[in-house]
DNA sequence: CATTTCTATGCAATCGATTACATTATATGA
DNA sequence: TCATATAATGTAATCGATTGCATAGAAATG
């Protein structure tokens, strides 16, 4: 019935020597002799002694966590992403506290609040579309040295930041559709103002263009990442005149929404037409018809993400000190891609 | 350039009152005269000042934070239960932390280490499946009254909980798939040792044979929740000389996995074969076709397991106490089920 | 007017660890 | 042998809030 948990007197008592003695025995075992070293560890052992992190992170001034801020908790293509994230924090005694953009804005919350009121020792932030004013408090200095964005960024800032090969992803995901012998190539964007949709449209009529296809405008389909906007686009696509032959989502779900709609009105992917993806989540691989895709290392992201935080946060130079870390994508071909019709 | 925060003791002077009286200003209003609640407030707005929590969470004993234990942060059925518990903890100003069970056991920790080293005031486990030592630890009376259960549970162990209606989910299923004139149903199991598995497939065996409708024993598949298992069990389906007209699976992931595994061998859903989901999750809605499906309202799920834990946390006798929550479910009647053929 | 109660505030201990500095014991070197 | 460097430990301040107790002044009571 250990009501009360011990504390470092209670260890000190018991193996007759004082508590600066014990937290060294703990912390740095090289600075006390093996015989106390020993009396401490079986002290340690009888009083099932859990050092009281709260006081530790009050005297050292650390909180031993982590924020970790999402647009929506509820979006699933970020499971992964934490899942990596918390591996690498709890691997170095860290906490990952989370929470999401829209229930901070709700709530009154400031960001950097979480900084301030030492909650967090600093934050990753996997939402580049945060308001300009949460923006503003986070460049300042005592803030920005804590703060890293995964996935997606800010443009103009340069807060260190870790994301996929969007770039390269795309225009591999556009040589693939080419090399199949597709010419006539469309685009359904994420949403706007989005720094992946920029990015990856960007590059998408960059290669394009260095491919020489044709592009006229209404082939690049304004979406939004979700199912939903991919069923939309597959109706716009329906509509047009001169339809593209091969069709490059700038997310999976995006894919999934399009082939769906494209089925309801008997268009058979990659018969009659090819789609690809982006992001290669759980189920691109059993969907039906199996999804072309680049995938990315979602777990990688978040490895890296709080790998290169916990350098900066702790402060060692050393460690290859990069400012943006790209992690590569692979082409996962599938069965969604063939030959144009 | 506020480059240290500034403290209690800040504020005081800039108020000219002391330390004990600012903290009473701040926490108890009602406690000062207005003109120095008045002073503080100023003083606070000049400084800039933002409590620091670790220090009071030293002080008064409280950390202030919960811990979201999952059995895997990759699995996208937890994120919107994350999304509701961590509404309700924001609201009354806790913070989230997040680990999964086999994370934890990978690095050595103990469950109950969040509680004793003072990181978390108590925890919500989503996670039924916990090893018999862990469990062990939770029981003892420091502990117990920590602990709440969400979604899963542990049989013969009575730690609060909150759970969906699975038995009368699974009969209402039963029920639509029956006055849709089937009497040849099948079910899909969730992974062995489960209890989500045992109470669904306990109480579909219940709601058949009050029916009276034949069940024969290969007409209960073994799955686990996942794409792959579904496609499994659509091989065992097809495989059997006798099918089931209709197929209840415990969960969405297992019907989308068993309708596209037949969609490879040209049988058609629902025009050949009903399937019915468990959970409703985001993608059931634009599956082709439209799953039909019993819905879990994740988000008060998480909602109400976050307020109940922190009642009990805070000793608010008064809520309404009960020990367990059951969140209704609702039939979500789409394409995927017809009368039999 | 004297006495009691109430209100608003201050003083200082406290939560449980870490760590600068002081001290003692031991080893090293001349 | 004595001075000095080194190793091991102890003492006590410290991190920044909260809160029990003490107190001064104001208000209420007789």
């Amino acid at each position: 019935m250990t009501e009360k948990t011990s504390t470092l007197q209670d260890v000190a008592r018991i193996a007759g020597v004082s508590t600066a003695t014990v937290s060294r025995a703990l912390s740095y075992p090289g600075m006390v002799s093996e015989s106390t070293r020993d009396r401490v560890a079986k002290a340690v052992q009888a009083s099932g002694y859990r050092i009281n992190r709260t006081a530790r992170n009050l005297r050292t001034q650390r909180a031993h966590s982590v924020l970790v801020m999402l647009p929506d908790l509820g979006n699933p293509f970020f499971s992964t992403i934490l899942e990596g994230i918390s591996r690498s924090l709890s691997n170095k005694g860290y906490s990952m506290l989370i929470a999401s953009t829209h229930q901070v804005h709700a709530t009154g919350e400031r960001l950097v609040d979480y900084l301030d009121d030492a909650r967090a020792d600093g934050m990753i932030i996997l939402d580049g579309g945060l308001t300009a004013d949460t923006v503003r408090s986070l460049e300042k200095p005592p803030h920005a040295q804590r703060i890293l964005f995964a996935c997606e960024w800010i443009d103009d800032m340069d807060f260190p930041s870790v994301r996929s090969e969007n770039r390269r992803g795309t225009s591999t995901a556009v040589r693939h559709l080419h090399s199949l012998g597709h010419r006539k190539i469309g685009h359904v964007t994420g949403p706007q103002d989005n720094v992946l949709t920029h990015a990856r449209r960007e590059a998408f009529e960059a290669e394009v263009k260095s491919l020489e296809l044709p592009l006229p405008p209404e082939w690049i389909i304004q979406g939004d990442f979700t199912l939903t906007a991919g069923g939309l686009a597959a109706k716009t696509w329906l509509a047009l005149d001169d339809r593209p032959t091969a069709v490059f989502c700038a997310s999976d779900l995006l894919a999934f929404g399009f082939i769906s709609e494209l089925s309801r009105h008997n268009i058979k992917v990659p018969d009659d037409v090819s789609v690809m993806g982006f992001d290669d989540i759980g189920l691109a691989e059993q969907f039906i018809p199996p999804l072309t895709t680049m995938r990315q290392d979602r777990l990688r992201v978040g490895e890296t993400a709080a790998n290169m935080l916990l350098n900066r946060l702790e402060g060692n130079k050393d460690e290859s000190d990069e400012h943006m870390h790209v992690v590569p994508v692979s082409l996962i071909v599938r069965d969604s891609t063939a030959a144009p019709p």
